[in-house]
DNA sequence: GGACGGTGAAACTTCAGGTTGCCTC
DNA sequence: GAAGTTTCACCGTCC
């Protein structure tokens, strides 16, 4: 229903953005504000939870449990905290999944009226409300033409399609913010007018291209240049593409690649072949086990092409834990890397070269275009060093400008990425780097240094309880069993103390038998960890 | 006259997000 | 390209 009656609403404030926040609230309704960055997310949320004179009747709950969701809070969280005592918040990936979660369900609850978010809540999560208001139509992009550019209509849509809850309201609004006459005219053509762009399919991306490739041979879903050629031939992607042989040119490309990487052998002529085989085999393409592995852990041939040759290198050089770090930055997956702000460049590259001899992959030329994801990859790697460091969500919002919600985000992706090179070494047969990637990915789990490792294996024990009974001069299951348990009591409560007692085999209590180890962790007893 | 605080213009900086993998004593 | 932040000059007030 795209037209309906011009809204009412009283023009309080300069901010037109507060003045629609105020209004819904004013309906006893709720709305979404979409703008373009998390910045402004969080600038909006607060610009409209100043203007609100009244706590919101469970405000305070709302915030105590934001600030509960994580060890230590960042100003950020705070900031959200602060707004949530208003019944407004803000909305982003840099919040911990947790505090996403939090909000989400304080707004179905509708103890929150107003979020201000990034597109994040335009997809995936399941959250109407009465209104949605759009602020920004806009959005830097670094490619294309750069600067600013309109955002596709299919993503207006998603926005626009939050407006209403089918149980609750009989219609819903969608609302944009205009900057000029203009701009008006642009946005009702554009967008209220316009119709949806065409989808493209994803397979003409590269690195989708590559990956599915590889395992269509890997899974011998194909066995043959020919049943390479039939299967794209039917898929979306030949079918926008129309040029089939322009298309041919791009999978012969792709083919050399994999094979010069060594993922996949094609069998020639010239082969040591079966002669009553000879025509079954001609031209027939096979995964090689590295190739077959690379594609189960789906991760990008090129990243694994990198990981290999990284890996290969440690063999030379002294591996520490920025050499790994480092490593599995430097990789499509881990992107978009934390960036070097342009008046940071000269500390990271004198922070770096302190660790310049532990890089095991080639480091480029300062002047090469490839430089600025290198020093970013090096930003990443020291906030992933930070954190085994253990050092808070704080100091690393401080100290590098990331959120919480980024932190583990690149966490997460490092272990995967570190998974992957482990299974690839162990192809390698490179004992020695599986060691030191079994050890960092514990301490990444955990973020931990490395002389915590043994307390962590018990339930219950976390960073920073294993950090209390370390300084107090527990440091191994030997002295747990040896401590007294008042004096554990004091250090980490009463039932943890009971708890992790009986994990070592002294059942003070009748207490429950403990799992040898937790759901996920990583055994280091094949590693000399012991 | 100097310290201090408030204000506004100018300069500078930065800019969304998502999924994938496992099984190990 | 534009929002948000920081810096800086300028002005008024106070001691």
């Amino acid at each position: 229903m795209p037209s309906r009656e011009p809204i009412d609403v009283e023009q309080k404030f300069s901010n037109d953005l507060v003045n629609l926040a105020l209004d819904t609230m004013k309906m006893g309704k709720q709305a979404l504000v979409f703008v373009s960055s998390k910045k402004s997310a969080e600038k909006c949320a607060e610009d409209i939870a100043v203007k609100m004179k009244d706590p919101s009747p469970v405000g305070d709950v709302v915030a105590t449990d934001i600030l509960a969701a994580i060890q230590k809070p960042t100003k950020q969280c705070e900031r959200l905290a602060r707004c949530a005592v208003k019944g407004i918040a803000f909305h982003h990936s840099g919040l911990t999944h947790k505090q996403r979660e939090i909000v989400e369900d304080e707004f179905r609850r509708g103890n929150v009226k107003i979020i201000c978010c990034t597109p994040t809540l335009a997809a995936g999560v399941d959250l109407p409300a009465f209104r949605t208001i759009i602020r920004d139509l806009k959005r830097y992009s670094e490619t294309g033409w750069g600067g600013m550019q309109y955002i596709p209509v299919l993503e207006y849509l998603q926005m626009a399609g939050r407006a209403g809850r089918p149980k609750f309201d009989k219609f819903g609004e969608a609302i944009c913010i205009a900057a000029s006459e203009d701009d008006k005219e642009k946005i009702h053509e554009k967008y209220v007018l316009g119709e949806p762009e065409e989808i493209y399919s994803k397979l003409a991306v590269e690195p989708v291209l590559r990956t599915y490739l590889l395992s269509l041979i890997a899974t011998e879903f194909v066995r043959s240049k020919k049943d390479i050629m039939d299967f794209f031939s039917r898929t979306f992607w030949a079918y926008q593409f129309k040029d089939m042989h322009k298309l041919e040119t791009i999978i012969d490309k792709m083919l050399d690649l994999l094979e010069r990487y060594e993922f996949i052998i094609s069998k020639k002529r010239d082969g040591f072949v079966d002669a009553s085989k000879l025509e079954e085999e001609e031209g027939r393409i096979r995964a090689t086990l590295l190739g077959r592995r690379v594609a189960q852990l789906y991760i990008d041939p090129l990243t694994a092409h990198h990981l290999i040759k990284c890996i290969r290198r440690s063999a030379s050089i002294a591996l520490s834990p920025f050499s790994l770090l480092q490593m599995v930055s430097n990789t499509l997956e881990m992107r978009p890397l934390i960036k070097v702000k342009t008046s940071e460049f000269d500390k990271f590259n004198e922070q770096f070269a302190k660790f310049a001899s532990d890089l095991v992959q080639k480091e480029p030329s300062i002047y090469e275009p490839e430089y600025d994801d290198f020093i970013n990859s090096v930003k990443t790697a020291f906030v992933l060093l930070d954190w085994i460091d253990e050092k808070d969500e704080e100091f690393l919002y401080e100290e590098y400008n990331v959120r919480p919600g980024e932190t583990r985000a690149k966490i997460d992706h490092a272990d995967w990425l570190l998974y992957g090179s482990e299974e690839l070494a162990k192809l390698m047969g490179m004992q020695d780097v599986i060691k030191h990637i079994v050890k960092l990915r514990f301490r990444l789990k955990y973020g931990v240094k490395e002389e915590l490792i043994p307390l962590l294996r018990l339930k219950g024990i976390g960073r920073v309880r294993a950090r209390k009974l370390y300084n107090a001069g527990i440091r191994d299951l030997g002295d747990i069993k040896k401590a007294d348990v008042t004096t554990l009591t004091q250090l980490i409560g009463k039932s943890i103390s009971l708890d992790i007692k009986s994990q070592v085999g002294e059942d003070l209590e009748k207490a429950i038998v403990p799992e040898n180890k937790r759901k996920g962790q990583i055994s280091l007893r094949d590693y000399g960890e012991e």
